[in-house]
DNA sequence: GTTCTAGAAC
DNA sequence: GTTCTAGAAC
């Protein structure tokens, strides 16, 4: 039935177009989307002179907030030794928080060695990983494999090397492992099975 | 980074 | 038939 199929699509055209969002809030590549969240006081918890600590837009455990600079620091290739106070100041501005927000759980501050997001910015999320936004094998993989390096890591490695550097391709791969418990290292077959299976963890301090 | 969705996996 | 993953997005 051609004229069936006709007014079908039409329909959904039409839908298609009702559903097309007015005009976004800020101009900009998604690549540059922490700048605008950094200045959306929606998003923003705390701040000083050298840094803002805002919530991830998109949290993938419990309690996952993003520390930054204010000045403009692109990637963890951009870090020299003059930035180690301010690297050593977001840890403490990261525990701090960490402390406050929910002394009995575990968390981890740390950065992504290879980020999809422009803008230097250290995690500190809850272990728990217990959230709706936290759906693919790379988001599982990019704080439970060694994709995810500690804060005092990156610290040691710039102290040491007067630089912080990862191979894109390893960094790569180990997205692509397979999915593993992060606290019984239990293979696991898909993310929803995965899923369930951390709920049956403590994820208290010790 | 997310959204959407085709087709693989079950 | 439904669930789940993975790749395109101009």
């Amino acid at each position: 039935m051609a004229e069936g199929v006709s007014k079908k699509r039409k329909v959904e055209n039409e839908k298609r177009e009702n559903d097309k969002k007015p005009v976004k809030k800020f101009a900009g590549h998604w690549s540059q989307g922490l700048l605008d969240t950094m200045n959306d006081p929606e998003f923003i918890v705390e701040s000083d002179d050298k840094m803002t600590i805002i919530k991830d837009k998109y949290p993938k455990a419990k309690y996952h907030f993003l520390v930054m600079p204010k000045e403009t620091i692109p990637n963890l290739k951009s870090l020299k030794s003059d930035h180690l106070d301010l690297l050593k100041h977001f840890e403490e501005k990261g525990r701090a928080l960490a402390k406050k927000t929910d002394a009995k759980v575990k968390f981890r501050f740390g950065y992504h060695s290879v980020p999809s997001m422009s803008h230097l910015h250290m995690h500190v999320i809850s272990q728990d990983f217990n959230s709706p936004c936290l759906k693919t094998k790379k988001h599982w993989n990019s704080f439970t494999s060694e994709y995810f390096v500690d804060s005092e890591e990156i610290i040691k490695m710039l102290e040491k090397d007067g630089k912080v550097h990862f191979d894109v391709k390893d960094s790569q791969s180990l997205l692509n492992q397979d999915l593993r418990c992060h606290v019984c290292k239990k293979a696991q077959k898909n993310m929803p099975t995965l899923k369930d299976h951390i709920k049956m963890h403590d994820y208290s301090v010790d």
